[in-house]
DNA sequence: TGGAACAGAATTGTATACAATTTCTCCGCA
DNA sequence: TGCGGAGAAATTGTATACAATTCTGTTCCA
């Protein structure tokens, strides 16, 4: 589990390095199955082997990249799209975000009280944003993720925020995968959110655990209907 | 979430390293708050520091191992042994579990008989051993462990297996310590064990999901009770 | 033509030297 | 005695050289 949180260390050169890399694979430029060299990015960011073996090494335990199913030495590259995975791994999310959802529904009706606001503000954005005639996915998927950093951040313990840490950011690519496809389905994710917002609001710890899974398995239902192998994209 | 499973690649030095350094900070001879020096390790292990230094970011990625302050060096530490830190574990553990469980009881009869049947015979040897006059701790702790790992297995998919391969073994240290302080309190576990064996075994997610979560938080709750903070321990 | 084997290139694994940083020690001084 | 600081020791960060492994392309033989 990434303990590793945000390292606040910010000149740390694998720190810099796993971002690079991090942000091309979830971007797309780099494509789903394409190698990466060790001496490539050392050579093009500036550094040598040594950062960029630890940033390779946490992309791999964070499951950003595989290693080819070789003997001896590992030969990494991008973890390819499948929509078994994305299906698994929002089922893993719904889960944590689930759990964290219940333990922010059990605070103090004052706590909850500014985190309902928050989160009806969010969504509302959100819906406006979904709504748009020209939409930016880019606004979209920041604001849903939002949303579920929101009453995340509210319940979780230090834990379960290091293990949120851990998961989500794998399934950042799927999301954004989400929001391009299913660009014109967004009005469901807003009334899935209302209804998480209405449990929270409400002190139902069961409610809002049940409101949260039921909104990311849907979001995995409606996802595998369309993911199909994205294949190869982008080059670097 | 080490998606990196049990690497099959067995002569490489630092997965032999982390689970020398892995083994040693479970069983308590790496006492909790300890620092660990890289020369140390590489020397009395006979390698460099290179693979000592992957071994190490693992280590520090799953949460064995904490870095100290906030400099610019990471100086590590084993990570202490705390209350707090135990319970949010277990909470995390029963929803991983849970999860796995529910999709263990939804798998056909067929398939459920033998799981059943195995877990049956598990449960029987946890209750002989924990009733044993001189209880081995070891073994109790691998029975409980296997019990476990059994209906995981049978309903999770890759990724939840993964994402349990990293956070399990993290609860090890303190399942270790609930069967040296709870010895004379297995009786309960049996019990519980059994709730979820009756789950799966008429089919019944909702049942078994919710056995799982039961018997973890109790356990939880039990051990929270008496882990005092478990002062320093062996050298090495 | 097809395939096996070999040579060379490419790539990762390891060790080690050096640089940067942190911690420790001990001495001076009030 | 206690505090502060300078310099030494310890420790981690980085670069790089070399070793081990895997990949690629070509040649040679059936």
């Amino acid at each position: 589990m990434s303990t590793t949180r945000a390292k606040a260390r910010k000149n740390a050169r694998p720190e810099v390095v796993y971002h690079k890399l991090r942000e091309l694979i979830v971007r797309g430029q780099l494509a789903p199955g394409a190698r990466i060299v060790e001496t490539d990015v050392a050579s093009r960011l500036g550094v040598s082997r040594t950062p960029v073996r630890g940033a390779l090494q946490r992309l791999n335990q964070e499951g950003y990249i595989v290693e080819s199913p070789r003997l001896q030495q590992s030969r990494p590259m991008v973890a390819p799209l499948t929509r078994e995975d994305a299906h698994e791994l929002f089922f893993i999310v719904a889960e944590i975000e689930g759990l964290a959802a219940r333990l922010a529904a059990m605070k103090p009706a004052k706590e909850r009280d500014g985190l309902v606001k928050q989160l009806t503000a969010i969504n509302d954005d959100f819906h406006r944003a979904a709504q748009a005639r020209r939409q930016d996915h880019n606004k979209l998927w920041e604001l849903d993720e939002n949303f579920h950093r929101c009453y995340v951040e509210a319940g979780a313990g230090p834990r379960l925020m290091a293990l949120h840490d851990a998961v989500k950011p794998q399934a950042e690519r799927y999301e954004r995968l989400y929001v391009s496809l299913l660009a014109r389905d967004l009005a469901t994710s807003v009334t899935e959110h209302r209804t998480i917002v209405r449990a929270i609001k409400s002190g139902s710890p069961d409610a809002a655990q049940e409101a949260v899974q039921t909104n990311w398995r849907n979001a995995a239902a409606r996802l595998g209907s369309v993911i199909e192998s994205v294949g190869e994209r982008g080059s670097w």
